[in-house]
DNA sequence: ATTTAAGTTCAATAAGTATTGAAATTAAAT
DNA sequence: ATTTAATTTCAATACTTATTGAACTTAAAT
């Protein structure tokens, strides 16, 4: 590989991974992936663990925990005796699949716990449980209103809704080049 | 205060803590946060230290963190020796900084470096450098489109653009009620 | 000016996570 | 059926991150 070309790939491992922090992403989970994108046709695990220098538990349980994001498939080719992951290389199902996970894990549980906390605090009338109820109330707003632009995004007609023309415009070209 | 007040009240301390996580936020912190929510009219470190059993430098610590995200105000009344630590109660604001600081934190980085990278790949044109390049590509893209809605909701038309009417709505009711 | 009551910082330590490496599992090839 | 190659799992370990507690700083009260 052009040693420019792997240069800049290594800057991108190394961002991506510390960015990926900030979203509570262990640090080789987000090597995984962007090491994955800057591979046209995907790889088997063994060309993980040299490129990365990771074990080969380490690269399984990255792969792993990318698939239950949905950003990385891991085909079995027929006939093949090792694995390939490749990226989900459709950006708009990538960014469905995060948003569900996300939506899943972190959004439900809270109108879950509101929605049960509230109606328990209405016998208590202190200061204190008023301002607990109104900030509970001001959360499951919020939360309500990002569940529901959640839904419709899952849905399916978001994408247009929120000018992201701009984005499958580019997928669109680059599909074209393809060809 | 009345127990099943207070029950619902650590409830919602140790979910709130557990979504903090997800989100890369440290626990004490988050605990902090949701038990400033739970009081009326913020709360001094000590009372803090207390109720949380958390020591004198985590907690200082903590707010530190919170105030960083403009999610908590520091109060220093005066004539009075220890500061009162307050949550931003205004909904819109407390979301437009965690907005604010994600941005500066993890977008703009991402931005920076995609737009160096990308030509500095034009050189090469093997399969590999043009699979790299296709993907910082859609990265630039989508990032592009998230920050210009993110500028459009910071300069301050998007609350109502997006259907959070629902949202300012119960804020309204809020404040009427108080008067 | 001194004392006292807070708040902050930071080195040491505790707690929590990720990574390893080896054993167990799965499945293709002979 | 046995061997071989690859993957997954998991207990032990390494590493990272948070918390503590003591020293330091700041500022109000006497």
């Amino acid at each position: 590989m052009d040693p420019s070309t792997a240069q800049v790939r290594d800057e991108f491992i190394q961002l991506w991974s510390r960015l990926g922090q900030f979203w509570g992403i262990p640090a080789g989970t987000s090597r995984v992936y962007a090491w994955l994108l800057s591979r046209p046709d995907g790889a088997g695990s063994d060309e993980i663990m040299t490129g990365l220098r990771m074990s080969r538990g380490a690269v399984s349980m990255a792969c792993k925990e990318l698939r239950d994001w949905g950003l990385v498939l891991t085909l079995q080719d027929p006939g093949e005796r090792r694995a390939r992951h490749v990226v989900e290389t459709d950006l708009a199902t990538a960014v469905r699949n995060i948003v569900q996970a996300r939506k899943r894990r972190e959004w439900d549980p809270i109108l879950d716990g509101v929605r049960d906390w509230i109606p328990r605090l209405a016998g208590d009338d202190s200061r204190d449980a008023a301002a607990l109820r109104d900030r509970l109330e001001s959360i499951e707003a919020c939360v309500g209103v990002a569940d529901g632009m959640a839904q419709r995004f899952l849905a399916g007609g978001m994408l247009s809704d929120l000018g992201l023309r701009t984005l499958t415009a580019a997928a669109r070209k680059r599909q074209r080049r393809k060809t």
